[in-house]
RNA sequence: GCGGGAGUAACUCAGCGGUAGAGUGCCACCUUGCCAAGGUGGACGUCGAGGGUUCAAAUCCCUUCUCCCGCUCCA
């Protein structure tokens, strides 16, 4: 797949109603995207696969490392959060990502990832820092002037420097030096207003990620639930980022839906519990078709660890080769050992205890039960999304096949298929409508509630299939001149285009079959 | 946010100071005998938006918005 492929993509998904520009009439708004009648049905279906997965039947029965099944309740929490709630997370200092620019080379930096070289002695003499980013060529080209300038150099980060040697920064591809601005920070988290009156004491966020808000209500579900730790909160649900720069599609939005799960287990079983969702998670992406090389799993480098991860039983992601990273991936889903960061930050802010008090644990008193132990839970985060799953599953269908008189075709898990099945008579007379219609009628009672049943008489058979094939419909059933006369109708395949006939009153079992119902 | 390119029908594009066009798609009717077949007719545009120059602007100038490519970012 190639950068040429996706702009065949997005053009099929606005062709066929699964993307569109969000306000598009009146010149779209960067960073948004709306989900079209299809977009919206695949969007649910792939939300309730996940839901279904996570929460009604977790793993699909399997037992957990501690050989219990895995316990999981679901939450809906708030977009708004009471302010402090990002104070407590990180969110309000590591969302201000300092940026620094060079006014000679336009190449923008994050001020935290540039380095510089100076003297060693301390004594710069008029001579210049040397500033560069690290794994670049600028790194060796720098360090080489700075020995040259200095002899004994040393390296540290561009913010210890103060606002005052900025002028002295030969900026890492730059020829003069002060090429470089001041570090201006970039708030990327949204911000509005509580009530009418708008002031700033009424400053609130919309949230960055859903997992504070299972954070915060920890208390209330080990208190209302009677679930025991080790167990999960998951939640589904939009958030906002105010990115510097939206890009590929729908990639990387402002306005997007997480589906994430906080699982709470005791440190000892972190690592366990870790590599347990860690492969979990992978086999539940390659379940939806997302086989093959274009998935990968990937564990974090330590000293890629975000704040809350260092130290902890590891960090990965769940990639996906898409046209637009390719040959490179991009994150689907990230699986993060957090230890007990949020839930120990939200004690100290709110001042409440948030430890759990573990009856199972603790030494064994006389009369057969235990002491008891008290401790904050670590936490293994699986944290998707869905918009990115989506996009994932939409890049994986898009298919060509030229030698098809439909080319373009989208190979959807039957699972996810916005519509599930269509019906058509071969043509618009001779009774087959009247067949078509009373199937198509008896499908829709039938399934109507895990997806759409699509009933089509006009236009040629073969425009009807090709529809069929661009929305992703796994089966086309089509009520023929034999008919009438055998009680039997011929399904289609989408992938193969592949024909058999089958007993017209078998149509029904044979679709809820091939659907896995 | 910075630098480069681009915005004309739902889509792909032509027109580049003088009455807005084509193909595809869409809708209706006819035709139909398994893979975007054919015929006839039809609907759809303040030429991305705002301002300016001109007798006259899709066309020239300015501003702005959006998209694409880099920097950046990670659900």
């Amino acid at each position: 797949m190639s950068k040429k492929s996706m702009d065949k993509i997005m053009a099929l998904c606005k062709r066929r109603g699964f993307v569109y520009q969000a306000s598009e009439i009146y010149g779209g708004l960067n960073g948004f995207w709306d989900y079209g009648p299809l977009g919206a049905q695949l969007k649910k279906n792939l939300r309730d696969a996940w839901w279904q997965d996570m929460v009604m039947n977790p793993v699909g029965g399997k037992l957990g490392p501690n050989g219990e099944p895995v316990r999981i309740v679901p939450l809906d929490t708030t977009i708004i959060q009471h302010p402090k709630v990002w104070e407590a997370s990180g969110h309000v200092a590591g969302f201000n990502d300092p940026q620094v620019d060079c006014r000679e080379t336009k190449a923008r930096y994050r001020a935290d990832h540039v380095m510089v070289y100076g003297p060693k002695s301390g004594e710069r003499a008029g001579k210049p820092w040397f500033a560069y980013m690290p794994d670049s060529p600028s790194e060796a080209k720098q360090l080489k002037k700075a020995e040259k300038a200095f002899g004994e150099t040393v390296s540290f980060p561009l913010t210890k420097l103060s606002k005052d040697d900025y002028p002295s920064v030969l900026g890492p591809d730059a020829e003069k030096v002060g090429s470089l601005t001041e570090p201006r920070a970039f708030n990327l988290m949204f911000k509005t207003f509580i009530g009418a009156t708008a002031t700033e004491a009424d400053i609130a966020y919309l949230r960055p990620e859903t997992a504070q808000g299972m954070f915060v209500q920890f208390k209330n579900v080990i208190d209302t639930t009677r679930v025991k730790v080790p167990f999960g909160i998951a939640s589904t649900g939009k958030s906002f980022r105010n990115e510097v720069t939206p890009r590929n599609f729908t990639f990387r939005s402002r306005e997007f839906e997480q589906m994430e799960m906080e699982f709470f287990c005791h440190e000892e079983d972190a690592r366990a519990w870790y590599a347990f969702w860690r492969d979990a998670r992978m086999e539940w992406w390659k379940s939806l078709g997302l086989e093959g090389e274009n998935l990968q799993l990937r564990e974090h480098e330590t000293d890629e660890l975000a704040h809350y991860a260092k130290n902890g039983a590891g960090v990965c992601d769940v990639e996906y080769r898409f046209p637009f990273t390719y040959p490179g991936f991009g994150e689907l889903e990230g699986v993060a050992h957090r230890a007990n960061f949020d839930l120990s930050e939200h004690q100290k802010h709110s001042g409440k205890n948030l430890e759990y008090f573990d009856a199972e644990r603790g030494e064994l008193l006389p009369n057969g039960s235990r002491k008891g132990e008290k401790y904050l839970p670590h936490v293994i985060e699986p944290a998707a999304g869905l918009d990115r799953g989506i996009l994932a599953v939409l890049c994986e269908a898009f298919t060509e096949d030229a030698s098809r008189p439909s080319p373009e075709l989208m190979k959807i898990h039957p699972r996810l298929a916005p519509i599930k099945a269509a019906v058509f008579p071969l043509i618009n007379k001779d009774g087959m409508p009247e067949i078509s219609a009373k199937l198509h009628a008896e499908l829709f009672q039938r399934f109507g509630r895990v997806g759409v049943i699509e009933h089509d008489v006009k236009q040629t058979i073969g425009k009807r299939y090709a529809r069929m094939d661009e929305a992703g419909t796994p089966y086309c059933f089509t009520i023929d001149g034999e008919t009438a006369s055998s009680q039997s109708v011929t399904v289609r395949d989408r992938d193969t285009g592949a024909q058999e006939r089958l007993a017209l009153d078998q149509v029904g079992d044979w679709l809820s079959k091939k659907l896995s119902l």
